[in-house]
DNA sequence: AAAATATTACGAAAATATTCGTAGATAGAC
DNA sequence: GTCTATCTACGAATATTTTCGTAATATTTT
């Protein structure tokens, strides 16, 4: 029994895990309607790259009378968390440090979210456990 | 004259472009030994890659002697924020927060750059304008 | 100057990702 | 049943990125 890490996603199928991540198990033809929403994209594409992520394990899929339902197979906050690991490894050479004072410097956040990591830096600060 | 915004650099690109900037303006020789520290890269490769990157405006050179001196055009922290803009926006769907709190519950970060990040963060809970 | 060494230019091959046409299968309407 | 609409499978075409072989040019060594 295989148990290898799931690959890292290619753009296209972030934007369908996106979608299945936000409406749960859907179809080709749903994931396709709102993914023509953001920009056009064929269905036959669509279901291409589902059926590539259903091959790599990023997806499993069921049948139900004639058409598949796929569903997320990668967590959103584990696949977010290995992409983000990525990133700061190659564009800011390791320092999340970094990476967060440019994104708290340059974008708007609005004072809830200013609160709510202010907390999660306290509560770093008192327990160096977390 | 044209003043096109600098394209996204593929992950080679910024491999050389992080070395470019660390070191300041070097030859292929040079590039390519430092990569060669972290993964194989054949000469005619990297040289291959720093032409297209002139091309593209991302780099510029200099001929000195024989060999051509390659520099940096696209600017460190520019090119970071375009990239974590990018990035925030396709993996977190726009929301830096969200991001953020991944990155510090996830990652260590020293008590010094703690430091630094509760700084701004009251910085930005005083001034609503930065 | 000839040989050895290093560099650039060029283009093609390989690898990866994306797009879509076409054919065949299935389900529902008539 | 037959027709129509929808779906899947398959493979090929396109696009992008990465890799590298080869030839031409220039520099250094002997």
């Amino acid at each position: 029994m295989k148990n290898n890490p799931l690959p890292k996603p290619t753009e296209s199928e972030l934007d369908i895990l996106q979608i299945l991540w936000e409406f749960g198990p859907s179809t080709v033809r749903f994931v396709n309607d709102q993914l023509n929403k953001l920009k056009t994209t064929g269905y036959t594409t669509t279901l291409k790259i589902m059926q590539i992520m259903a091959e790599k394990g990023l997806v499993a899929r069921e049948l139900s009378g004639k058409t598949h339902i796929y569903e997320a197979v990668a967590k959103e906050e584990a696949t977010q968390l290995q992409l983000l690991d990525r990133f700061v490894e190659k564009v800011f050479k390791g320092s999340a440090a970094k990476l967060m004072l440019q994104a708290l410097g340059n974008k708007k956040s609005s004072p809830k979210e200013i609160k709510q990591i202010k907390k999660l830096l306290e509560d770093l600060e008192n327990n160096k456990e977390l």
